[in-house]
DNA sequence: ACGAGATCCTGTCAGC
DNA sequence: TGCTGACAGGATCTCG
């Protein structure tokens, strides 16, 4: 399920595959994974992908095309990108296929065919107009980077919210780029118990739970991302941080800590993992 | 403003 | 062995 790191490992991975190189046709063998912007697909061919980068869990393409495009995917829990060569034909789960030719950091001249492959089919692409991501409500409504926002703002933003702290985590209009396993991670880490309300939990606390999401998201990225089942970077390559994981799916464990064992239940409508001896309320 | 629950989907795994 | 049902989960929607 890729999160904040495995879209950042995506987009590092993919950058030197696809950038500079001129897109020759975009192809849906499953339609409905263009969730708009159907009509601007004729546009995208003879453009070329001048930048690939991430917002919160989107993988942007920008496209300079004869007017400036952007291809926005969200890769849910099953996305995946790879670049294969000229004449693969569509795997099983592929929804998206961006055939590609000239010249490339890695391969040099070759033509070559960008697959977006999703099991689960949740994933999608948005063709737009630079302009219209104001205009799309999800991208308009997403809360700031959090690793580009001091912890302490972040803090902040928790403390506005009198939720559960782990729902207020996975609320990507309070932090971007958060989900189930960087949320249950970092509440072990900062010693919160996940169904604590966020408002009423100490500003030090709160403090010390962006501080520790910031940690666990850095030390995932340096990781390459978590590998729990499906996830691959852009060539195929699982992560390690999965290697790392303190809580998320180690219900019945010992904690590492303490040796309680470890606890799950349903918060914010999620599976969670949480050590009920070191995460207080 | 919040929470709970259903929805979308298919591969995997536990249990019989 | 083969079937069935539970489960995984991001975002959106409806209802309370």
């Amino acid at each position: 399920m890729p999160e904040l790191p495995e879209v950042e490992t995506i987009v590092r991975t993919l950058r030197p595959q696809v950038e500079s190189r001129r897109i020759s046709r975009v192809l849906t063998p499953l339609p409905r994974v263009l969730q708009a912007g159907a009509e601007l697909l004729p546009a995208l061919e003879g453009g070329v992908i001048r930048a690939v980068r991430r917002r919160a869990k989107l993988l942007l393409l920008e496209v300079e095309a004869r007017e400036p495009l952007l291809m926005a995917f969200h890769l849910k829990m099953t996305g995946r990108f790879f670049v294969y060569p000229e004449g693969t034909e569509p795997l099983k789960h592929t929804r998206l296929i961006v055939d590609l030719e000239g010249v490339s950091a890695e391969e040099g001249a070759s033509l070559s065919r960008l697959f977006f492959d999703d099991v689960r089919t949740f994933g999608y692409c948005r063709v737009m107009r630079p302009a219209d991501l104001a205009a799309w409500g999800f991208y308009a409504a997403l809360g700031p980077e959090p690793l580009e926002t001091p912890a302490k703002e972040l803090a902040a933003r928790f403390a506005a919210r009198s939720g559960a702290i782990k729902a207020v985590l996975l609320d990507q209009g309070v932090v971007a780029g958060v989900g189930n396993i960087y949320a249950d991670e970092s509440l072990f880490r900062a010693g919160v118990a996940p169904s604590a309300r966020a408002s009423g939990l100490a500003p030090e606390r709160l403090l010390a739970l962006a501080s520790a999401l910031q940690a666990v998201l850095r030390q995932s990225i340096d990781e390459c991302g978590s590998s729990i089942r499906d996830y691959r970077d852009a060539r195929g390559n699982a992560g390690a941080f999965q290697n790392s994981f303190a809580v998320y799916g180690k219900k019945g464990r010992n904690c590492s800590v303490c040796g309680t064992a470890l606890v799950s239940s349903r918060v914010a409508g999620r599976g969670t993992t949480h050590c009920p001896r070191c995460q207080r309320g």
